[in-house]
DNA sequence: ATTAATGCAAACGGTTTGCACTACT
DNA sequence: AGTAGTGCAAACCGTTTGCATTAAT
């Protein structure tokens, strides 16, 4: 599928709820089509700006709640506490995330799913693997310590 | 071991980097060794200030992160991305925390090992088990769905 | 006597809110 | 016309900082 037929699906989707096609929200959509992995709101907020700097911050987190509320997008919390956005997840997936370089990448639900697995037969817990964000020190960091 | 012996050994821990013990930083030690599993920061000053109504948060503050350079205390990050702070990791581990209820709990090293140990052998990712809270749903409130 | 730690007050950063105005539908 | 969405500015909350003062060593 690709990020225009996505959109095209995203206005459809607020236009069946009586909810309102922007240019506001085609320019945050365009950033958010831009993006791999994840954002935070403050990053989308810039990025936004960078494009049309009269964007508000208001206007951007209203629009990823509503877009979260349709399930274009997803929050978790990264390792500093701020919002990560990750877009269309296919499958939900967990993120990596270096403390020392700050780099992210998804993980393949298949490495989580042992866990997952684990903590529903032995307590079931469902684990929400889209807000699970691992930190730690990825390869490049780990050979300098 | 009991709190107090611990309490001593963060005294002598202080001390011997020449730093100093206050009845501050008693009051914070008195109040974490209350707390079972994890509190947030401002958990931590709210209770502090119930006993000692003229508790600043920048002491509190100041001194949870000294106590996390000499390894009394821990922190990272919950689901609504406030601080969550726990208290003297045996072991480092990881959390569960129900979106529901709220509830939160420890998980056996043992149980997170498989992952940390198939995203170090793939990827040469370190994990820092003691920073990874895993969000879902409890047993109770997944059978109330 | 040193100098670490405190208290205050102010700043911070990311996010949220109230409200009058604008513009989709 | 009706009402969802916007922009502004101000509030918010948890956390951090600078600085003069206090107190542990």
């Amino acid at each position: 599928m690709s990020a225009s037929a996505r959109w095209a699906d995203v206005r459809a989707a607020l236009r069946s709820r009586g909810l309102r096609w922007t240019p506001q929200r085609g320019l945050i959509l365009d950033v958010l089509a831009e993006t791999r992995g994840h954002v935070t709101g403050s990053e989308i907020v810039e990025r936004c700006r960078a494009r049309q700097p009269d964007t508000t911050p208001s206007t951007v987190y209203r629009t990823l709640d509503v877009l979260e509320e349709i399930g274009v997008v997803h929050h978790s919390h990264g390792a500093d506490g701020r919002e990560e956005f990750h877009v269309l997840p296919e499958a939900e997936h967990a993120h990596l995330q270096c403390q020392a370089c700050g780099g992210s990448w998804e993980v393949d639900p298949a490495e989580t799913e042992p866990l997952v697995a684990d903590l529903a037969a032995r307590r079931g817990f469902r684990v929400a693997v889209g807000h699970l964000t691992i930190a730690g020190r990825c390869a490049a960091c780990a050979d300098e310590d």
